[in-house]
DNA sequence: CATCGCGCCTAAACCGGTTTAGCCTGCCTC
DNA sequence: GAGGCAGGCTAAACCGGTTTAGGCGCGATG
């Protein structure tokens, strides 16, 4: 009973006195369909509230009127990063205005991860896919493109790619952070970074380098896999070495806590003996002691971004590159005058 | 020439030299199939590499074969909690092994969360949905069963519900906490609680309420939106009030993280001071100084096992319930002995 | 005046499966 | 030996749209 079946076009075309197919012309606002006929047949879809089955849909024109996003970290590294909720409640902002539905899929044990796309376009259970985290020499790209999924890149791939793109100068934000370390007098700074094979990682680490190098100061910079321990892990060390950073600039926030956490541990006082920087400005980071100096990034807009790129590229767009706008730098307490005379090793404080 | 068209169904009954109709009766196992034919249509399928449309089989059948989860909290509060991505992992390690695929909807402004629904099931976009964040008296129980879909609910609604449950007692993970600082001898305990509207929230709070009084302790518990900011104002409120208690339960890791800041702001050394558990067992919080006792869940067997009832559900099993696992408590640092004397007040240390 | 072209519209094919109705064939039964 | 029945199979309808081929009427054109 509570399945009151939908009306069909056939149900339309009969009430406006038409043929199915003129009820499509007319729908798809297709030439050929005089005024008072139009207007005959939205009227009668509209009584009948009737709006076209998008499986019937799918299968006639070809397309599933979906699109993916794959998740190819695993859960973990995810959970601490506020970058996808936002990132997808932007895409979602977009998408469930226009019809299009989201499918999300994880990289799952045993099942390699350029299988997962093959597996989404093998049935074209999305259209198009958005593919973030981009590698250094993304195989991605080559795949999705052979596959002939449309897509959307964040960031500008470092191979040649016929989809068009979005990207945030995250540089920038690197940037902002280490011009304000200098302002506070840092002349020793570090920077952990996400790994080497990830473009927005080494594309944070040589912002950080040039820009380091721009205010004359000496920069070193660690590479992790953004995860918490070998953040962990490599704040220690630098802090453990010879000649420690007076400064920290961090690739995310959930190492810089890390880093914080360990600073603590080793009987540092965070901004006085240590400054330290994070980027993605989690929610987290305003309620530590100290609070995290951060970059903050706009992840719910590059998400409506992306989404309605790909839209476009669905619609038969051309390639295009779109900026946002820069990121900026969340300047709280993790972040203080240099100390006057760098540490030499722990204790021996001048 | 990439879109090399795949096999269609009629290819395979050419090539076998039998009818359409049969080779579907082979493909779904429907009886009616001599053994002889069965082989042959099987092998013509394998050597063409045929798999069916789901496109064309959605139509025919009525079926998407996709589930749903509707993300109703906003992005912010998604992002602190690590629960999300587990479990989407868990769920993903089923659906992709079946076939289905995973339609993510996030409520997005100007839509009305009941409204979201309502959009995945009239066009049937997804089978089945997954509830999570229960609450009382929760609408969306009535609703989803009006919508004819199939749906699976975390932890068993207050209200009458024709639909399967798979819940974790994390009412036995507040219990452990609560007896863990009875043990260190605190006796005067606070909890900082969800909002009264989530059936999970509560369930702890009552969890939390019921293990004081058994172990003759005084507790109090106030409630939050479970933002790490109302978590960090209702820290200062406990701290700064008359009985401070020497420990407080947060029912998540992200508000323990901002009461922690809270108390170090306070001047308050933990756990020395005061002793401090979270719950869900954040990666973040094994890297804090001090680092947080908090209770662990099984985020990504949930979402497996809710993947497998749904499934089941959508085969027509009748409706079940399962308990998973008890949580557990990791005790790491944030936790320790009761202060001799509780604090009066701040400063006046006896 | 015959023809062409165009606007409007319909019938039917099509997408690729599932499912129903019904047709043989052969065996069993009475 | 006729009737009944079950197994194995096919043809065709069906799901609900889109799209193509073509028909009809009418004004403009040569």
């Amino acid at each position: 009973m509570a399945e009151a079946s939908r009306p069909t076009i056939a149900d339309v075309a009969r009430r406006a006195g038409v043929s199915k197919g003129l009820v499509s012309f007319a729908l798809n606002g297709k030439p050929g369909v005089s005024p008072a006929s139009r207007e005959r047949i939205l009227e009668a879809a509209r009584e009948l509230g009737w709006t076209p089955s998008v499986r019937a849909r799918s299968l006639s024109v070809g397309r599933s009127f979906a699109c993916g996003l794959v998740i190819g970290r695993s859960p973990d590294v995810i959970a601490a990063d506020p970058f996808f909720p936002s990132f997808i409640a932007g895409l979602e902002d977009v998408f469930s205005t226009s019809g299009l539905v989201l499918v999300l899929a994880a990289v799952t044990p045993g099942r390699h991860e350029e299988q997962t796309y093959r597996d989404l376009a093998h049935d074209k259970r999305v259209d198009g896919v958005v593919l973030t985290d981009l590698r250094v020499g993304d195989s991605r790209i080559d795949v999705v493109e052979e596959l002939g999924l449309s897509a959307v890149t964040l960031g500008v791939p470092d191979v040649d790619s016929p989809f068009s793109s979005v990207s945030v100068d995250d540089g920038a934000g690197i940037r902002h952070a280490v011009e304000h370390l200098a302002d506070l007098g840092h002349r020793e700074i570090a920077h952990v970074a996400g790994p080497e094979t990830m473009l927005h990682a080494t594309r944070r680490a040589r912002a950080f380098v040039e820009a380091a190098r721009a205010h004359g100061m000496r920069a070193r910079v660690v590479t992790t896999d953004f995860s918490a321990a070998e953040g962990a892990a490599a704040t220690r060390a630098l802090l453990e070495g010879d000649d420690p950073p007076t400064a920290i600039v961090y690739s995310n926030d959930h190492m810089a806590v890390a880093g914080l956490g360990i600073a603590q541990r080793l009987g540092l006082t965070v901004p006085r003996d240590l400054s330290i920087t994070g980027f993605d400005d989690t929610d987290l980071g305003h309620h530590l002691h100290p609070a995290l100096t951060s970059v903050a990034t706009d992840a719910r807009a590059w998400g409506a971004v992306a989404a309605r790129t790909l839209l476009d590229a669905l619609a038969g767009a051309p390639p295009t590159h779109l900026d946002l706008d820069e990121p900026t730098l969340v300047i709280r307490e993790s972040t203080g005058a240099a100390p006057r005379r760098p540490r030499r090793s722990r204790g021996s404080t001048a």
